[in-house]
DNA sequence: TTGCTGCCTAGATAGATGTCAAATTAGAGG
DNA sequence: CCTCTAATTTGACATCTATCTAGGCAGCAA
């Protein structure tokens, strides 16, 4: 169930601001990647926004019209891009979100004058 | 040089809030596609940090070691995106962020309960 | 007109990716 | 031990994508 995080120092400075360099760039896109899909993008809001703040794989499959190892195959993906923690417990696997993951990517798209900036923007929805 | 925007709809609550659904994910799972390669990062992060607020292609193919179409059909994806836009003057081409785009990616990364910077959220759900 | 430059399009190709069926591992309980 | 269920791994396959070369179009200047 471990598994390496391949993205650890990745990004803090929003888009707009210095020079990417390229490893820089290698790792935040490996992030992106792994959201460029909407299946995990359904997995990764399933998990974030279940009350408990996490869900069991059993639930997540079910949603789907995707067999168990498509969805597994998912999770690890995600788990992979340091999106997600994967926990066993008896028979069941429970996946969390890692948020500092998600705090970071709200930052990198920060704009200048904007206000908030270095921190996450308010809690204000938009909905 | 015009380029439906085949994202239009795209996201605005956050990925932990409620259920997205599929055509939603299928939406911005295409924009994260489009920022899931280091060079589109760097792209924009040079257009973005671009201190005119644009940047000509003439000026974005040096820094790669990429041909012209290659670094054109990576603005191209950009573009389809709706995270820039292009302009010709002359000669040349131009590109600007489309800001809103990027706002708006912002606030999909918000938790709930987030007041700052990088800790800890609390478990307190506005919603 | 002709030529030159900047950018984009078209077509081809090697490599990556999403999906499934089959096999495997881990735990619970006979 | 054996069996059942939950989840993952493996291997195969079709599709998608990043990149290149070759060619086309627009604008500028002789």
């Amino acid at each position: 169930m471990e598994l390496e995080d391949v993205t650890a120092p990745v990004c803090c400075s929003p888009l707009s601001g210095p020079t990417l360099g390229g490893d820089e760039a290698v790792e935040l896109a490996g992030v992106f990647k792994a959201l460029s899909d909407p299946v995990r993008l359904r997995l990764l809001n399933m998990i974030a926004s279940a009350p408990s703040g996490e869900a069991c794989v059993c639930d997540l499959t079910g949603p789907f019209e995707l067999t168990g190892p498509t969805i597994s195959h998912h999770l690890k993906v995600l788990r992979k891009a340091g999106l997600i923690n994967g926990e066993r417990r008896g028979t069941w696997v429970y996946y969390q979100v890692v948020p500092e993951r998600l705090t970071r990517l709200s930052g990198l798209f920060t704009l200048p004058g904007q206000a908030g900036r270095g921190g996450a923007p308010d809690a204000r929805r938009l909905r």
